[in-house]
DNA sequence: GATGAATGAGGGTTCATTCAT
DNA sequence: AATGAATGAACCCTCATTCAT
């Protein structure tokens, strides 16, 4: 077993390790963080962090992963069963993004630094979990959507396609600007994005529905 | 005169440091730069880069602005008489952002990573050039666009940020897809490209035109 | 513990590491005292010294510590019970202090330097061990001394003054003609200083007894 | 001559130089005195200063040369004719000093500085300057005193130095409690200093003086 | 004579990783 | 298994001095 080492810990004191890497990957990046800080904050000798992980890069990775699969569970859960309406669905999931983006305000930046700015040694283990992402949801993400609706003379691999980048690019704007308020006050403003939202729902259900 | 000690170089001179430079910060990030490589590629002496631009601040943020100056006249050199047609001017800019990301990789990735991973240190300088480059070009942008077409049920500013997001996502996608490619490749699918910005713009505009 | 990553070394480490500080600090200052000659000398390797100590600074102030700490110990136990008789004692305090000077020369000039010739960025810790080493010292210096014989119309704070600003202008005197002389020569001078000491005794007691 | 390339200059450039050497070499110290500072506040080129001087050793020494004749000779000039009363004498010489330590504070820094805390390749130097002063000044000092007064049973210098080691520590005592104090408050109690100094005087001559 | 660009050794400090205990 | 002291290469930066112009 990879990381058995760790893996064997009881599971009070993983929490705790785990949290104090995420904490300080998330405050200073790869590079910047210091395992110094991990371990102090963790309460673990230095030794410790290099029994478990063997050096700071499968340290990051073990950390991403396991943020990788805390969230996209967490996002299931948040969006429950999906929305057959494509813009719904899409909507949904940027909203539930949204949610965990303050709800685990850590792990969304360590996450976010991963995919944007890698360090060069990251960089193909990184893509490869980029990938396995894409491969494993997108099918589902995809599946009884009913696209019906769309007109016959687009295809609608395009249609969905706009859709989500639309709602893509909107979602990290969202995320962007209100990266320093409260989760609190964000999620009191969920109903206005909502809102938002619908109004460019509105432009594009012109441009891809027939009626 | 700022930096005048590097000014007055030879040109010759001046375009290998600056060359080197942006090498070692495209391929490691401002904190990873290492300034040893840096004048170990230019060929030159230890002491002489801090005596042209005082410490790896100064020299990033002089490389930064040298490449934000290149770029925005290139770009507009690229772009030429702009379109009056909104559609037709903002993918002219997304093209023209997508050849120059490969006629200036090393351009590219400094700038890119400058405003999406910002080092703490550098966080207000960096904000100041971004907000000087909206300022100075968004008018502009905006400047003699015909959105006559746009109807009159739809609030014009929506329309033309609807337009601009899914255009800027298209043109991010693209940047990323072709990122490992020559610029050779990239440039001979320009034409793929348009057609299928194209394929987009018909949908936008049933959405948004009046016919 | 401050500094506990040293103080659990060996003690024979300690002494190591600490005497090839201090000479290199006694020889060149703070300022120019060189970390990489204090680890090369000590035999340890250049993070130790960070290790230990966190930085230069630390380093410095440790070692000044030190000093102080052993200078004021060995100076209570050279001068013994101290004499009731005010010049008796004060001479014997020169003594002590001369004595010390030889006893251990890189100890004195640290010292010296310190107090001296202050760095800036020490200044203020600096004088708060001046302070604290003034409080703590000069009551007891005081204490239980025979003023009885000075005359009625002398304040006898000024007479303790007179005393002490000539026998400490006498006492420093000594130890910089004798800077370049070995311990040896000088403990065996001795003498003769003490002979000199009395003939300015019998010149301040005439000004300052009542027969 | 002896750096004949800087002598030949204009007076006022001289002038300009020496001012700006002085006051970087009394605020820093001569180590941490930067030739770049002194260059740039005088106006010369880096390439001047080591034309005139040869390196920073001698630029000092010559800085330090100028202000022992300068100071030299004005403290003659304030002295003006000596008093033949010894303690007269000393006292004008001590006042004379005070006066002229803040009338020049930074020659003072610079020339306290040089016989405190000497960098080590400058000891040899110094010392010599030290003795050429001393030899020079001490026999004039003392010629034409009126020791008639002291008692028979005294040696005439043990009685000299007496007094001259008390008002030493005195002067030195009095400029360092002033030392951040203005020249002008200084100068307007130096009433007060006289006072003090005689008090110490009264003691002395009970001591020295046959009545 | 005068310039100031260029040098490069050395400065203090950081940090992931190792390894004897 | 767990510790944490020890390592040493690499970091950015400073500076008196030189020398081609």
């Amino acid at each position: 077993m990879l990381y058995e080492n760790f893996e064997n810990l009881p599971e009070e004191k993983k929490k705790r390790i785990i949290g104090a890497c995420m904490e300080e990957f998330a405050r200073n990046g790869y590079d910047k963080a210091s395992t110094n800080n991990m371990v102090k904050k963790a309460g673990i000798s230095k030794g410790a962090i290099f029994h478990y992980f063997g050096n700071k890069k499968n340290l990051y990775l073990y950390i991403l992963d396991y943020i990788i699969s805390y969230m996209t569970k967490r996002l299931y859960n948040i969006i429950g069963t999906p929305s057959t309406d494509v813009f719904e669905r899409i909507m949904n999931t940027g909203l539930a993004k949204i949610r965990l983006a303050y709800e685990e305000p850590l792990m969304y930046e360590v996450l976010y630094m991963a995919f944007i700015s890698t360090p060069e040694e990251l960089k193909e283990e990184i893509q490869r979990r980029y990938n396995k992402i894409y491969a494993e949801n997108v099918p589902a993400f995809i599946e009884n959507i009913d696209m019906s609706r769309f007109r016959k003379d687009i295809n609608p691999a395009k249609a969905l396609e706009t859709i989500i980048l639309l709602i893509d690019a909107l979602t990290n704007k969202y995320i962007n600007i209100y990266r320093n308020k409260s989760a609190n006050e964000v999620l009191m403003e969920i109903d206005k994005m909502v809102e938002e939202y619908r109004e460019y729902f509105e432009i594009l259900k012109k441009g891809l529905y027939s009626y």
